[in-house]
DNA sequence: ATAGGGTTAG
């Protein structure tokens, strides 16, 4: 049977007529030899209408398998040696995204042209193969026919395909050499080129030297300038743009939308929004995602959302945006109802969904939901493909609590970079493992090839002040300046922090001089750095002069004047700030806040009023509000209310061993054994253990540890003789035990024995004996120091005639002359 | 029949 093409085909012919041809293999000139004159074979209409013919077929050839027919049909109509249609199959497979079916296209050609090459290079490139295009223009040059040159349709392809400098600069010679310069889309491609390696001067160069600019030629200037943050430079070149008269395009737009919001210029963006609404180019999908992004930078989310609303065609990069606009602007659930939207849309997520959906999961705190986003991201292989979802898996586990999985995820990951490594300290520092965190910073040092940055230093700074590693924290001190670090408002806070929290306020207060001053993150610092030294009075005044000087305090601001009151015993002071916060600055109280005030209220004996004070609060009273309530019970000897308040403690927290421990103290301090006993099973069938006291000292660079009534120091039996001199001494001058402090019911002198074991006393007796006469003594507790060793070390003070600052897990006390800098009020 | 310049991240 023979078919005769009377009309031109159409897509029912296509779909119907030649599935067999192409199940017998397009190429096959075997095939072609034997369809022009046998059974199975077409005849096509041999007239003048056979290009157009087949002009239309390329036209309706949408999937691969329609064009794989017309490949056949080509075949058995002997055109596919047709150099115009052959090469049209080149490009026309490579838009279908199957680049080895248009390379064996391209390979079938047997004399090729320009044209041929040309097409085959940007195919290359349209698929994302940019070696195979580079390969594909040197085997061009080394070509045999003299006539086949590249051409002005070369260079731009090329240019935009390499993949490295030299090949980028041999390509600018051979440009030069062959006199192409001249070319506004070769000269477009140089200046995207250069920018693309950050050469942005190079890239400039090649645009002050074009004669005649076009629009393309001005937006590869802005967006090179854009892409490499020269936001300023960006904008310069774009005002020139418009005095030349030049009109901007979609293209403009969404180059110069990204580079509003780090310049905070929200005017400009709103401006080019009106012309983008005036011209039309808002249906451009890229003027309309730039839109997006840039009003959620802004914390715009109406905004945002409306651009959003209006678009008629949306792709992945639209939700990714909207999704990261509600997630980065601390509303993680409307950002998770999107991309639930999103799915049943049927976008498949990629990599950037990803990273968002990291962070909504730890923000919205859902432990469960981190596990399948793991998963989801593990089925795809991403960890070990992508830096950033591997670092945004990391940061979701540890902002969980959930260092370990951090921690294996990190190690599961290929590829590392600096923020792989900031990530993980980050998750030890705030989860509170001071020492994993120094562990991890200096195996990052180890790797010639991690810079530390800014970041590295504001996740490493929080450890060393958690454990008063003062020398450690000078070091980092000296590397901030070297690397030109120590004006930044972040580094440098955390340096006062660490100077505080080593107990050098003086060093603290200096380092806040020289910082810039204009945010409330330094003036925090060092409020609370007063705040912990006891000398609430200064953080009052600096808080004062915060306010004269125009910076407007945050909730974090009060929170370190309020705990600086409670230190500092004053109530009325604090109870002003409260006021204050409330009316003059409409901060909503926080549990830290309430925390603070009941604190405050209950040292200072005031403990119905503290009882009042969280009944009458607006939120749920969490287990620190409570557990300060329990703590001025103990202070002040409250056993009734001390029950009444575990009882509500131990509903919001039944796992805290401090608030048991909190609790038997209580009842031991008046004697009632059966309260401590109940207690004390009470935590033992709850499975939980007390907590270890240790105190550490850093004496020449070396940190060390002291565990209550443990012997294994190297210099244990020094340690113990020089307790005994000590204890008998103080004695003679008067100091009596205070066996309250002794939770165990036993004979006095076992009492005595346990007293002199503790860890501070340890710490502190290692002090003496390896410090020279008169040194002060630097000494941290990881628990709150015990109420006899503060009476004793009153008394160490005065006859070794030394200075002791202990730090405890709430504050500092700075022991002179048989004085406490506290005043015994802590 | 072939060409340049564009949006999202930890």
């Amino acid at each position: 049977m023979v078919l005769k093409l009377r009309v031109a085909p159409n897509r029912n012919y296509f779909l119907n007529f030649l599935p067999s041809l192409h199940n017998r293999y397009p190429f096959s000139t075997k095939f072609l030899s034997s369809s022009s004159s046998s059974s199975n074979g077409l005849e096509t209409n041999n007239n003048n209408n056979k290009e157009m013919d087949f002009n239309r077929l390329f036209h309706l050839s949408t999937k691969t398998h329609i064009a794989k027919r017309l490949h056949a049909l080509l075949v058995v109509s002997g055109e596919a040696l047709n150099i115009f249609f052959s090469t049209r199959l080149v490009n026309l497979y490579a838009n279908l995204g199957d680049i080895t079916l248009s390379r064996l296209a391209f390979d079938q050609i047997p004399t090729k042209n320009i044209f041929a090459w040309n097409s085959m290079i940007s195919s290359f490139v349209r698929n994302g193969c940019f070696q195979n295009a580079v390969d594909c223009y040197y085997q061009l040059l080394t070509t045999n026919s003299s006539r086949v040159r590249p051409d002005f349709f070369t260079f731009p392809v090329v240019l935009k395909s390499c993949s490295c400098l030299s090949d980028g600069r041999k390509i600018h010679s051979w440009v030069f050499k062959m006199g192409f310069g001249l070319d506004l889309f070769v000269d477009a491609s140089l200046i995207h080129m250069y920018s693309r390696f950050a050469l942005v001067g190079d890239a400039r160069k090649v645009f002050d030297e074009m004669i005649v600019r076009d629009l393309g030629s001005w937006n590869a200037m802005i967006s090179g300038f854009c892409q490499n943050g020269k936001a300023v430079e960006a904008l310069d070149v774009f005002r020139e743009m418009c005095i030349k008269g030049v009109k901007m395009d979609s293209v403009t737009v969404s180059s110069i939308l990204p580079v509003c919001a780090p310049l905070n210029d929200l005017v400009t963006g709103m401006l080019i929004h009106v012309y983008v609404i005036k011209h039309g180019l808002e249906y451009d999908v890229y003027v309309s995602n730039g839109l997006i992004n840039m009003y959620a930078k802004f914390g715009s989310l109406e905004l945002a959302r409306n651009v959003f609303d209006q678009m008629l065609v949306r792709d992945l990069v639209s939700w990714n945006s909207l999704i990261a606009a509600y997630e980065q602007n601390g509303d993680p659930i409307t950002a998770l109802g999107y991309f639930i939207e999103m799915k049943q849309k049927g976008f498949q997520p990629d990599v950037l969904t990803l990273v968002s959906l990291a962070s909504i999961v730890s923000q919205s705190g859902n432990i469960r939901s981190s596990r399948s986003v793991h998963c989801f991201v593990m089925k795809r292989g991403f960890i070990a493909e992508d830096i950033f979802v591997g670092n945004a898996v990391v940061d979701m586990y540890a902002k969980l609590g959930n260092i370990d999985y951090a921690r294996k995820v990190f190690e599961v990951m290929d590829a590392k970079d600096v923020i792989s490594w900031n990530s993980l300290i980050t998750g030890y520092t705030q989860n509170a493992l001071a020492s994993e965190a120094m562990e991890i910073y200096n195996t990052m040092r180890g790797h010639e090839k991690i810079v530390p940055d800014q970041g590295t230093l504001v996740s490493i700074l929080p450890a060393y002040s958690h454990v008063g590693a003062l020398q450690q924290g000078m070091k980092i001190h000296g590397f901030t300046i070297k690397v030109g670090l120590q004006t930044d408002i972040y580094v440098g806070t955390c340096l006062i922090d660490v100077y505080a929290k080593c107990g050098r306020l003086n060093d603290a207060m200096l380092l806040f001089g020289h910082v810039p001053r204009r945010s409330s993150v330094p003036w925090n610092a060092i409020i609370a750095g007063h705040g912990i030294h006891g000398h609430g009075e200064k953080s009052l005044y600096l808080f004062e002069q915060m306010q004269e000087e125009g910076v407007k305090p945050d909730h974090v601001t009060f929170v370190s004047l309020l705990s600086a009151c409670s230190h500092a015993g004053l109530v009325d002071k604090g109870q002003q700030c409260f006021k204050l916060m409330r009316e003059k600055y409409f901060i909503e109280p926080g549990l830290k806040h309430y925390g603070c005030m009941v604190d405050l209220l209950g040292r200072a004996g005031q403990l119905e009023m503290a009882h009042e004070f969280i009944k009458n609060m607006h939120v749920r009273p969490d287990a620190s509000v409570w557990g300060a309530l329990l703590g001025a019970c103990r202070i002040h000897g409250n056993v009734e209310l001390g029950a009444i308040v575990s009882d509500r403690l131990f509903e919001v927290d039944s796992e805290n061993v401090g608030y048991y421990v909190l609790l038997s103290n209580i009842y031991a301090n008046v004697g009632k054994w059966e309260g401590v006993d109940k207690v004390r099973s009470l935590a033992k069938n709850r499975g939980l253990k007390k907590t270890p006291g240790w105190s550490s000292i850093e004496v020449n660079n070396r940190v060390d540890v002291f565990y209550t009534a443990n012997r294994s120091h190297p210099q244990s039996e020094a340690i113990y003789k020089e307790l005994k001199v000590l204890m008998d001494k103080i004695k003679n001058i008067g100091y009596v035990p205070d066996y309250s402090f002794v939770l165990q019911d036993v004979e006095e002198d076992e009492k005595e024995q346990i007293l002199t074991s503790h860890s501070e006393r340890l710490a502190i007796a290692f002090g003496i004996i390896i410090t020279p006469p008169k040194t002060t003594i630097h000494i941290f507790k990881n628990l709150r120091v015990c109420g006899d060793c503060h009476n004793a070390t009153k008394y160490i003070s005065k006859i070794t005639e030394r200075e002791i600052v202990v730090r405890d897990s709430n504050r500092f006390h700075h022991f002179k002359d048989g004085e406490c800098s506290c005043g015994d009020y802590w």
